[in-house]
DNA sequence: TATTTTGGTTTATAAAATAAACTACTTTAT
DNA sequence: ATAAAGTAGTTTATTTTATAAACCAAAATA
């Protein structure tokens, strides 16, 4: 009836995340804050959970002096996306 | 870019609830409790928090001496379901 | 009449989201 | 050179949610 909706992705702003990574590919922190307009904290502490479930790699760098934290989504993260707005549908009918 | 996620709606029991009435237009307890597989207790809670949103109307009645819990979606909560449908597109790409 | 079952509610606990505070460094202005 | 302000985050604390466990009242059953 209805399918499971895996917690890691359902979150807003962990949602929000993907969604832009899969769009892009690779995005910057900052980049991924101004899209989603989450704060700072919110978005370490999202973007921990989304390495941590192995769906995006964070890679921390400088980039003209300042630290720079890189996100790629990773092959299950692609996989454990699509799986996720697939089991969405049961819940929407249709 | 991306709409905020009614919290009401964003649960997945409280989002099975939704998508059961809006198919039935009227559910026991118990229906509800089987097709989602939840326990009574957080169903009980889940179905106190959609009625104080005003997206359900919930009936208390006897029914054969037992004490029946009847739901029923109402116009507000069809407006709220259809929104959320809505506002998640933009995380679902395209 | 004791036990189990039905149909729940209430309370307690665990997990999640969010905000506030903090770290570490850089740039700019004085 | 030094203070103030800005960048790019992390950590910690607080609030909110979700979930489970315990409980309640009445009815059915043995």
């Amino acid at each position: 009836m209805f399918k499971d909706l895996d917690p890691i992705l359902h979150s807003q702003l962990r949602l929000a995340v993907m969604s832009l990574l899969i769009g892009v590919k690779e995005a910057e922190f900052t980049f991924l804050r101004e899209k989603t307009g989450a704060t700072a904290g919110n978005l370490s502490v999202q973007i921990q959970k989304l390495k941590d479930a192995g769906y995006i790699e964070v890679i921390k760098q400088f980039k003209e002096n300042y630290p720079q934290t890189i996100c790629k989504v990773t092959a299950p993260g692609i996989k454990a996306f699509e799986e996720y707005v697939t089991s969405l549908q049961s819940y929407l009918g249709k």
